[in-house]
DNA sequence: AAAAAGTTTAAGACTTTTTTAAGACTTTAT
DNA sequence: ATAAAGTCTTAAAAAAGTCTTAAACTTTTT
C-alpha cells in the first residue's frame, strides 16, 4: 500500500485529505509543519507528497528545495491558493511535479495523485526496497538479496520476510503471521509456520552466513534480529 | 539537443511554438495532424511532446492513448482550450504529464517543458534500449530479432515481451500483464497468459536457443531472466 | 527431570505452470 | 461477401514446484 505524506497545517483540510486518500486505498501520513515534513521524509518510504505552500516552521518552497537537494525523486504535488504564474514556474523549477489550486476538487486531486503514482511506478523500473543489516528485500523482484546473491525465496517465505522487515522491531506471533500471510483464522496447533521460518532461515543463511536475521522470541513468536 | 514534437494543426500557433522552443535550445519538429504525429512518434527519439487536443485525422486523446499503448514513456504536455475538470482527469488518466490551457503564457510553457525534461532526464538514467541479452525488440517492426533472425511475434506476444523488456528487473504478475496488454479487469482463473508465454518462449527459443529469456517466478508471475 | 516450545527432515498432497490441440474469432485478400 | 490465413482462447492432461503434515530431535522453561 502506497504511503503518501500530507503536509498541511490546517487540521481540517489535513483530515479531509487523509480521509479521501485512505478511502482510495492509500496510506496517508499527516505532517503539520515543514520541519515535521522533513523529519518524515528523512525516513523514506513515501510514494508521493502532497505539499501545502503556507506552512509554519519552514515554507513549502523550502521543504521542496531541501527535499530535492537530497536527490530524492519522490513525486510532489503542491497545494496552493496562489495561482500566479511566477509561483507556478518557480515551483516547477524547484522540482514539483504538479500543483492543485485551493479550493480543489476531490476527484481532480485523486486523478492527479493516481497519474503521478502510476507514472513514477513505471519510471522507477524497480520497486522500492527494504533493507535490514546485509539483506535487501526487492519488492519488485519478490526476492531477498545479500550483495548480489539471490536468496530464491518462495512466495510464502517472501511474504513472511516482508512482513517482518516492514516492522523490524515488532515481535510477530504465529497468529499475526498466519493472518497476514495466509489471510484466515489461525488454527492453533499448526506447525506450518515453523517449517517456513526454518526454510527462510536456511535461505538467508545461504546468502549471508555471518548474521542471524530471524530471531525467535520464546513463547511469543519471531522478529528480525537487532 | 533535445527533440520536441509539436503537434498542433494551427500553422500560426505551431510556428510560434517552434520558434519559442528553437530559441530556447530545443529542436522542434512540427506535426499538423494526429496521424502525422503518430508517424513521427513511431520513429522515436523525442524527448517531449506538446500535444494539441483538437486535431484533424486523430484527436489528441487518441494519439495519447495509442502512444501510451506502445508503452512509450515520452513526456506529453497537452495544449488545450478546454478547462473542464473531466477532460483534465481523463487526460491525466490517459498518461499526460501536464497540460497548459490556451491561450498560454510563453514563459509558463517553457518552464513546464523544462521541468518535464529535467525530470525525465533524472529518471531515465540512461536511454532505454530495448535489448536484452541477444534479443532486440524492434518497436517499429513490432517484432523481436536475434542478430538477423526474426521471431515473428504476434501482436499479443510482442506486447507481453515489450512490457517485460521495458522493466527487465520487475516481476510481472498475470494481473499486471493482463491489465497492461489486454487492458481490462483480470478474471483470475484464465490460462490465456500462460499459453501466450509458452508460445513466446517457443519463438524466442527458435531464434536464440542458448538463452532462456522468460523466467517464471513461482506463485507470482514472470520476468526477464537475469 | 519433565513439560513445553521450537527446529528440522522428508514424503506425499496440493497448487501452479507448461504444453498440446481443437475450435472460435479476427484480419486480409480476393 | 467469402475464403483463406493467421491469431486467440479454452480445455485437459502432464510436469514442475511448493506447502503441509507428521515424526524425531533440540532447546528452553518450570
Amino acid at each position: 500500500m502506497e504511503k503518501i505524506l500530507v503536509v498541511e497545517d490546517d487540521a481540517h483540510i489535513s483530515e479531509m485529505l487523509c480521509l479521501l486518500l485512505g478511502q482510495s486505498g492509500y496510506l496517508p501520513v499527516a505532517a503539520f509543519s515543514g520541519t515535521e515534513a522533513l523529519l518524515h521524509l528523512g525516513q523514506g518510504g513515501f510514494g508521493l507528497v502532497l505539499l501545502d505552500l503556507m506552512l509554519p516552521g519552514k515554507s513549502g518552497e523550502e521543504v521542496l528545495e531541501e527535499l530535492r537537494k537530497t536527490l530524492s525523486k519522490v513525486p510532489v504535488i503542491v497545494l496552493t491558493a496562489r495561482v500566479d504564474k511566477e509561483t507556478t514556474i518557480k515551483l516547477l523549477r524547484l522540482g514539483a511535479d504538479d500543483y492543485v489550486t485551493k479550493p480543489f476538487d476531490n476527484n481532480e486531486l485523486l486523478a492527479r495523485v493516481e497519474a503521478r503514482l502510476r507514472r513514477s511506478d513505471d519510471e522507477r523500473g524497480e520497486a522500492a526496497q527494504l533493507t535490514h543489516k546485509a539483506i535487501r528485500l526487492d519488492l519488485g523482484a519478490f526476492d531477498a538479496f545479500a550483495g548480489d546473491k539471490k536468496a530464491g525465496l518462495s512466495k510464502r517465505e517472501f511474504e513472511i520476510l516482508h512482513l517482518m522487515m516492514a516492522n523490524p522491531n515488532k515481535v510477530f506471533t504465529k497468529n499475526n503471521i498466519y493472518e497476514s500471510v495466509w489471510g484466515g483464522e489461525f488454527w492453533g496447533d499448526d506447525n506450518t509456520i515453523n517449517v517456513h521460518i526454518s526454510k527462510l532461515r536456511g535461505k538467508l543463511f545461504a546468502i549471508s552466513p555471518d548474521e542471524e536475521y530471524v530471531q525467535t522470541v520464546w513463547g511469543i513468536g519471531f522478529k528480525m534480529s537487532d
